[in-house]
DNA sequence: GGACGAAGTGAAACGTGTTCCTATTATGGC
DNA sequence: GCCATAATAGGAACACGTTTCACTTCGTCC
């Protein structure tokens, strides 16, 4: 896991050539997926997740260059999708505060719903290091956006306070996801520190 | 890494009867944090900490049942001594922003100022799974205690607002902490984001 | 001082992430 | 179709966290 910040990337779905090769890629993160959700972090095993998706070990890192890289890509695609089947339908609410607690809330259910899923995930982007800057810029790019446009549906110029509490939301979000996914707290506690962090943050 | 939440805990001070015993885990601890100081992470080898601290590996595991126990059982100490340092020291300020502020700004200095026993430790930390509850549960509560002293120095019942904003603020201050950790953000930002966030969460 | 159990030692062995190497197969230009 | 090159397969090898085991040392009770 150590050496210096090289330029090893994620191969991304635009630098793919071949049909063949896209179809790889999606095999590779299909089966992270699965083997993810039926025993976590552990159980997302390099030869494992070689063996599922159909491909030699070396491919398999060719593609993605460590197993962090592979999950917060896994995750990167996850949010994409998540973020693209929300993206112009109104999020229901009459305040920033509804809105955002709507969004998070059914984010968190969501999760919640597939816990092992959600440990391996959530801990692959925690342990991250700096090799994995580009593909956790990209989660974070996504979580902001979709954050914003709760807080501010249709609002262009965005303040830098506007940016600024969706980034605290989103640090207090995943501190918080943490602490369900190491058994610290409650899924109902959750939702509770996220209520109090954004009634303190967003008073209407 | 795996495995039930078994009672596998870090043997803690109180439960060491000798003064040898307490002398290895004192020389455990120390070679721990050197070697973290030294080369972050991926530096604090068990096969190492073991040979530096002159204790057999197989007694470097019944100490601490494994790298992250080590890793935040030391976190623990150093959070100790710094708790134990500022305790009955007023913290200058005039309002609970300020004071907030001046604790932060001090211990976030103290911990750039050395990069990789900072990396080791927040990776550790951020790692953690629920084995490590009880050793992530001190520190959070001493971040908690010290927290809660700098925004009300002297108050006794601590409303429930208190609390919370005391862990949101910790929560954002972790997330900022891991950022610049993994190189995604610079230190300058750190303060930046906190101050951001305890303007917002203590307006005075 | 001897016996007994707990703690410590030393080394081998195992699992999984990662690297490396060679043979084989696709792919694109001529 | 044929060659050059890149991509993939298949698998051995290595590193480090972790486990295990046979043996030794230490502390305590008689």
């Amino acid at each position: 896991m150590g050496g210096s910040v090289s330029s090893a990337n994620s191969l991304s779905v635009e630098e793919l050539g071949s049909a063949a090769q896209r179809d790889r890629r999606k095999r590779i993160l299909d089966a992270t997926i699965a083997l993810a959700s039926k025993g976590g972090f552990d159980a997302v095993q390099m030869r494992a997740v070689a063996e599922q998706a159909d491909v030699a070990l070396g491919t398999l890192y060719r593609y993605f260059p460590s197993k962090i890289h592979l999950l917060v890509s896994a995750l990167g695609r996850e949010f994409e999708r998540a973020e693209a089947a929300t993206r112009d339908k109104p999020i229901p609410g009459d305040t920033a505060h509804e809105r955002v607690m709507f969004l998070l809330n059914r984010t968190t259910k969501g999760l919640q719903g597939d816990p092992h899923l959600t440990e391996a995930l959530t801990r692959a982007f925690m342990f991250a290091d700096a090799s994995v800057q580009s593909e956790i810029h990209t989660v974070g790019m996504l979580l902001s956006t979709m954050l914003t446009r709760a807080m501010h549906p249709g609002k262009e110029d965005l303040t830098d306070d506007d940016v600024a509490i969706a980034r605290v939301i989103g640090d207090v979000w995943l501190s918080a996801l943490v602490g369900w996914v190491t058994g610290r707290t409650s899924a109902g506690d959750v939702t509770k520190q996220m209520d109090v962090a954004v009634r303190l943050l967003l008073r209407d």
